[in-house]
DNA sequence: ACTTGACCTTGACGCTGCGTCAACCCTCCA
DNA sequence: TGGAGGGTTGACGCAGCGTCAAGGTCAAGT
């Protein structure tokens, strides 16, 4: 007659597992001695080892009861489905060990490489990390909104900042947002004039050659509404560039869309 | 500003996980408006769509917050260690197939082929299918006590299933098995003194021949008596065929060992 | 004004397969 | 006879939420 110990031993598992295999009923309970302790026999041993084959091929333990008293054919058919389940845990493995290869790959988070090259070309013309990693804040929110879009507006966004004027609306963007000035101030500063006028040059620009109907992209959405309130949390004095850019007849910032009539 | 719903259905995740994002500290609580409702910015989309893009790749929720503030060297350096345990929990998991596969395939649990060959070839011999259930039992027994020695085994007890007395030997024992006798009166029967008489020849030609002293097994170990329980547990009334065993001067039935003292 | 249905709140248990205390009893050996 | 090394039950912890329960709130229709 074993101890628990010289069981769990034998067939190579631990005490502990022993014990929750008799609390959910999977092996049962043997005899006790006079001291209370647990005693098997050879057919326990058998048992526990029958149980570990199982679980160690990846079988639940709620599943090995029923499979141990089936018959060949319900056996198989439980042997498929156990089998089918671990391949789609293989799978799930093997696109999350995709992903995170490509989270080592990228500059950051998950940003298709084209949007990744874009911020790239933002460092080279000027613009302040700070600014790089808002814009890249914002593209994020595009990505999760618009998955598959986001690759065919990249080129039109890489076009752009050939544009002396765009090249020079970041970097003025940038030494505002490097900049100390108060918010109360802020209006006051002849850069944000500026910026706000290259900014309704490009959204009138971008208005007369349709750049702006391209796709089946809803005005309104909510990730415009939320692009807004992601500059404005970045940087509070922005909603005084944002009301500037309304008085001026273009209601979004990131948006640049028809005026509001 | 988003509600929590609105909040998840945006990242793409349910409600209970941004909450439980919260418990655990991953995503920092936001303000309440008047009704104690929870209310998010941007900001707060973009950190969900983070921390989803990182927990999408396999990186522990844990994790993810040092991940999102380590700078590059760091950042690379616990993809590494996330990356190999991926590999390690696909390797797991691919073990898990091969072993559920050799299950689907072999007669029954996790025994080496050369045993499941032997068990066809007991039942070809008429052995009833309760005898080679005990049989297989005791193999299991076997194999997870020398699990690297059994291959070894299996062609000698292969080969006495050619000599007719073996084969006569199985019978008899299947019989016995089978049949409804008294524990009190199995003594009497002559089948039980033939079955000994051949188990006594078996013993006797394995001593001389040299054959027991194959390996390194240990005489006494714990299996031996295991084996011996299991015999008695699966038929109390093989009890008296071991008595019968050791009054011959042949101390163990599984074991047919030298004459103890 | 009232109802309805969808959404919000906190709190707590469930799942999987045990690991790991805690607090105590039993056995065996020097 | 004392201490080491077994055994006993009971309970929490782990990861990442799902899923009630038992309400309070909001927006819209009647």
């Amino acid at each position: 007659m074993l101890t628990i110990g010289q069981l769990a031993a034998y067939a190579g598992v631990t005490v502990r597992a022993v014990r929750h295999y008799h609390q959910i009923g999977l092996l049962p309970e043997p005899e006790r001695d006079a001291s209370g302790y647990r005693r098997y026999g050879a057919a326990a041993v058998v048992s526990l080892i029958k149980i570990r084959t199982l679980a160690n091929a990846g079988v639940p333990l709620s599943q090995i009861g029923l499979m141990l008293e089936a018959d060949a054919s319900t056996f198989a058919e439980a042997v498929q489905r156990i089998d089918s389940h671990l391949r789609g845990e293989i799978e799930r493995l093997e696109t999350s060990r995709k992903q995170i290869a490509q989270l080592a790959a990228g500059d950051s988070l998950a940003l298709p490489p084209e949007v990744i090259f874009y911020l790239d070309r933002l460092r080279e013309i000027g613009a302040s990390e700070r600014m790089v990693e808002g814009e890249r804040d914002g593209w994020i929110l595009v990505a999760a909104r618009w998955p598959d879009h986001i690759r065919d507006v990249m080129p039109w966004k890489l076009a752009q900042l050939d544009d002396p004027q765009v090249v020079r609306l970041y970097r003025v963007l940038s030494e505002l947002l490097e900049s100390e000035l108060l918010e109360s101030d802020a209006g006051d500063d002849p850069r944000v004039e500026e910026a706000v006028d290259i900014m309704v040059g490009m959204a009138e620009q971008a208005y007369t050659s349709g750049e702006m109907d391209r796709g089946e992209v809803v005005r309104d959405d909510l990730a415009f509404d939320l692009l807004d309130a992601l500059t404005v949390e970045s940087d509070p004095r922005a909603e005084r560039l944002l009301d500037m850019l309304r008085e001026r007849g273009w209601s979004r910032w990131t948006r640049l869309a028809e005026p509001t009539d």
